[in-house]
RNA sequence: GGCGACAUAGCCAAGUGGUAAGGCAUGGGUCUGCAACACCCUGAUCACCAGUUCAAAUCUGGUUGUCGCCUCCA
């Protein structure tokens, strides 16, 4: 399996530190709102990435955080005039209601950066002790210049970093040894939460909540860091110099990185206003078609634009899926028990083929868009080559590993089962018989009658079927 | 200024040395009372220039263009 690793620009064969296992850490969002699309786009890529390894037998601890203290919280917090935990706690549910909706996986364990106070103070320390860091008036930095390979993440030099930070050097600036200094515990203002600690009431910075959660939760070196593009400077950079000077260990062994969301070519802003929430787009799309979207739109590491137009496709594309496996499904039903025709034998190696294609583009830096077209080729296979006479040792084999690869994919295919009530019953009852006397007026009438109420009526060869417009 | 990414059909997008996957859309057909679904047919020589090679979208150099990071940001 291979894995691009941001640190070497390359990439490289993964292997665990712990044979079958991943230990895997993806930063998560600040909770100071519902989150957009942009933060969906990591949110479902590594649970892809995650699901895939668990499909090849690893086992993943999967850590993902909130950061559930922070400026924003608190600026909305004295907003509406509430504690920062009401506003914490309230987007926290709000995320997790989203990740549901898109059908990711709860992490092994999802830490508060609130309720790891105690490990930050403890990793604060053993910075001071070890001479990586300094307080000043109830502050502490981190002494950047100590650890002698940082900007190996972002292949940033040292020097070129102080040179641009010199103009715009603010009042807390100066207490600090050298500008590139970073903060690890702030003390607290006016109005802010709180706690104790040896230097001063305050609050950690935010780069020492992930070097301290992702410690405590997957030990001193893990195997993958992830999260979006924007982080790689500084938060962690910063996160590699805290952990590597604190345990002297090297942190992680592979950083994955994704690329931004764009709308319509550019970058989502709020100042721009040219952003939308996971919520606002499930209101008009399935979640289904926003997860097929993010995975299908392009590689993770390209950047992916966002439009009607492409999300109009995408749900397209995805129905085509959706609809092959309903019609497998039901014909699942009816199929023969009998010993599969030659043919149909050849399928069923086909799909196997098919299979290993899907595995070889996962392999290969989670390529998810190359891997959705084998499942397309897989569906018009399907579309071929099975109908009502096939056997259903076949139709299962086909059904099965279409659905597997979805599944892998975290993309729901399968609508759940649903009754209608007895009046529409009654109406497509009405309609079938009208169709038999060619009253064609009185069954167009009543298509369009179900239509409004939602449900989409199609006439094959075996009958009446209905679903969800 | 420093670092990095990208440029493939109307749109999206795979493909890193041997004569271009897949999806969406369009047009034509088959099926159907019609529609929908499905199927068949329909399309690019890969930004430009030069070079390496028997052979390049794929390697090298250059040109042009788009974008990201360098400050909180997924």
């Amino acid at each position: 399996m291979k894995v691009y690793n941001t640190i070497t620009n390359k990439k490289e064969e993964f292997v665990p530190i712990e044979e079958g296992k991943v230990r895997m850490y993806v930063c998560g969002p600040t909770v100071y709102n519902y989150i957009h699309i942009g933060n969906a786009r990591p949110i479902i890529v590594f649970d892809t990435v995650r699901r895939y390894f668990e499909y090849k037998g690893y086992e993943v601890n999967f850590v993902s955080n909130f950061t559930d203290v922070d400026d924003k919280i608190i600026k909305k917090a004295n907003e509406e005039g509430v504690d920062s935990t009401e506003i914490s706690e309230r987007y926290i549910k709000a995320v997790k209601e989203d990740m549901e909706h898109l059908n990711v996986k709860p992490a092994t364990k999802h830490p508060k950066a609130t309720e790891e106070i105690g490990g930050m103070i403890e990793m604060i320390k053993t910075l001071i002790e070890k001479g990586h860091a300094y307080e000043k008036n109830g502050s502490v930095y981190f002494r950047t210049r100590s650890f002698d390979t940082y900007g190996k993440l972002s292949k940033k030099n040292i020097d070129d970093l102080e040179a641009g930070h010199r103009d715009i050097k603010v009042a807390s600036e100066e207490e600090k040894e050298d500008p590139l200094d970073f903060v690890l515990w702030k003390p607290k203002k006016e109005g802010e939460p709180a706690w104790e600690s040896p230097w001063s009431d305050g609050r950690p910075g935010w780069h020492i909540e992930c070097s301290v959660m992702s410690k405590k939760y997957l030990g001193d070196q893990i195997d993958i860091h992830a999260g979006g593009e924007d982080l790689i400077f500084p938060h962690h950079e910063n996160e590699i110099a805290q952990s590597e000077a604190a345990n002297g260990k090297e942190f992680a062994k592979y950083w994955m990185h994704n690329r931004f969301l764009n709308i319509d070519n550019k970058k989502m802003s709020k100042s721009e206003g040219n952003f939308f929430t996971v919520r606002e787009v499930g209101e008009e799309y399935p979640y289904e078609v926003l997860r097929f979207f993010m995975l299908s739109g392009a590689h993770y590491r390209m950047p992916l634009n966002f439009s009607r137009e492409l999300m109009e496709a995408a749900k397209n594309g995805l129905e085509r899926i959706e609809n092959c496996v309903s019609n497998l499904k039901r014909l699942l039903s009816t199929a023969e028990e009998k010993v599969p025709s030659e043919k149909e034998e050849a399928l069923i190696v086909k799909m196997d083929e098919f299979n290993k294609k899907f595995d070889a583009s996962m392999e290969d830096d989670f390529n998810t868009t190359d891997a959705i077209s084998v499942v397309f080729e897989m569906v018009k296979a399907a579309n071929i080559g099975i109908d009502d006479t096939t056997a259903k040792e076949c139709v299962l084999g086909v059904y099965n590993r279409i659905k597997k690869l979805c599944d892998i994919l975290g993309v729901n295919v399968e609508k759940e089962e649903e009754l209608l009530d007895a009046k529409i019953e009654s109406l497509i009852e009405e309609r079938q018989t009208a169709r038999k006397n060619k009253d064609f007026a009185r069954s167009d009438e009543i298509r369009d009658l179900l239509l409004a109420k939602g449900i989409l009526l199609e006439d094959t060869r075996e009958g009446v079927r209905w679903k969800r417009a």
